[in-house]
DNA sequence: GAGGTTAGAGTCATTTTGACATTAACTAAC
DNA sequence: GTTAGTTAATGTCAAAATGACTCTAACCTC
């Protein structure tokens, strides 16, 4: 696949500096039709060339005054309403031609947001959640597919998983939903036992004393993350 | 440690676009002054303002046409001369401030070499190699430091170490030589019996029917890595 | 109150790990 | 030569971690 470029085009890119943007994979987690907890990620419609009309991922130009982080939030906000608990950076794709127009250097973001969030999210035929194995993901703009395939990469290749299920479940959670978390990003079912009592022997996850009642049995006890390592990559979003 | 900035740059930075620039940790190991294997990297001094007569990582703007990967491999031949035989994108460096003159964001890579690419260097008073704990480093130009710390980080947190070990052995190497480089990483001594058991449980370690001679006790054979994945982000550099 | 279902604790054989002992092969000093 | 010294490589064993499984507790629905 690749995109006719006219001669205008590369020349007038060789005099042009380099666009800097900023486009962020958002991952949430949510039952598919089979009840079964799933990655998801949310999707935008383009509205101007390239690529008017196809889906990609949320971002937008880095600001004059604007830290790289600073631009990954406020676009996420901007175009889906999302602020993320989460948010790292990915990898910044910068190949000559991965845009048509022009010089185009995006940085790629990572974040996460909980479950109750990916619910509260106001879809539209612009703004959309789609299964992380959606074959619509196959016809995004520029190398978006490629920005996710990576995304998708250093989830499951994160040191602490841990850290990332309690970003996708929020503060409270129980040790079945946090199975359910882990069995999706590593793809195979795990051992309710064995899964506590690996739990147990670390630190990071610590009992309340609160049950989750309304459930059809027997309630399950709320557990909370109390973990205090984190990637030096992270970015602050408490402002 | 802020940077006076007069008010004729900050209204200079807000019209100018970003300028683009790549800098590259390398790491090589070498044996310091008691003969234990260490990490080492090489810095170039600047000549430019701002900074001038610092020590600072290899590196250079993006050209207009190059991809970034490119750009780091090939600044870093420039600088310093080096080929090295592994090369991967870090993190960008993009805070509005980070430079006292202008708007620079720069892609940080990591690069390998072997220990012999670290002996034949040419050093001078330009160009020169620091053990990854000389205090010097303390002074460099820029965020260099951050993106020092964050090189090792990442180094340190590598999923396979076999892979990054062989890459700064290169070729052949004995399982003396490999666990030196383990040890040097890891920061602490690991049992040569089980060192040996554990790399021959994997199958990225195989022995060939060579043995190092011309030492002072028992020959060790000589080992290959064999291990064929690798990283999604790492840059070709075969060309 | 009975049956069904999930939460959570316990058991046990197998595998992996860490610590240490033993043998093999070479060089250098005598 | 022979021996002492050093490193390479293999072997042993107890402790710890893992995987597969059983058993009991607690809730809901009917």
């Amino acid at each position: 696949m690749s995109i006719p470029t006219g001669a205008a085009n590369v020349a007038e890119r060789r005099n042009m500096p380099p666009t800097l943007a900023v486009s962020t994979v958002i991952f949430g987690i949510r039952a598919d039709k089979k009840g079964r907890t799933q990655l998801w990620l949310p999707l935008v419609r383009r509205i101007r060339q390239p690529y008017a009309g196809r889906w990609a991922l949320p971002g937008g130009p880095v600001g004059a005054r604007e830290s790289l982080g600073a631009a990954g939030a406020r676009t996420l906000a901007e175009t889906t309403g999302l602020r993320p608990c989460y948010l790292e950076q990915l990898y910044t794709f910068g190949d000559p031609d991965r845009s048509p127009t022009q010089r185009l250097v995006t940085i790629g973001y990572f974040a996460l947001v909980t479950e109750e969030q990916v619910g509260a999210t106001v879809e539209d035929e612009n703004v959309a959640w789609f299964a992380a194995d959606d074959p619509e993901l196959e016809n995004l703009a520029f190398d978006h597919r490629q920005i996710i395939d990576y995304a998708l990469w250093r989830l499951r290749n994160k040191a602490e998983y841990g850290q990332i299920a309690h970003r996708l479940l929020g503060e409270r959670f129980t040790l079945a939903q946090l199975r359910a978390v882990y069995e999706a990003l590593l793809g195979k079912e795990l051992d309710p036992a064995n899964f506590r009592r690996q739990l147990n022997a670390t630190r990071s996850i610590e009992a309340t004393d609160e049950y989750l009642a309304g459930g059809q049995h027997r309630p399950p006890r709320l557990y909370r993350y109390t973990g205090t390592s984190h990637d030096p990559l992270e970015v602050d979003t408490t402002l």
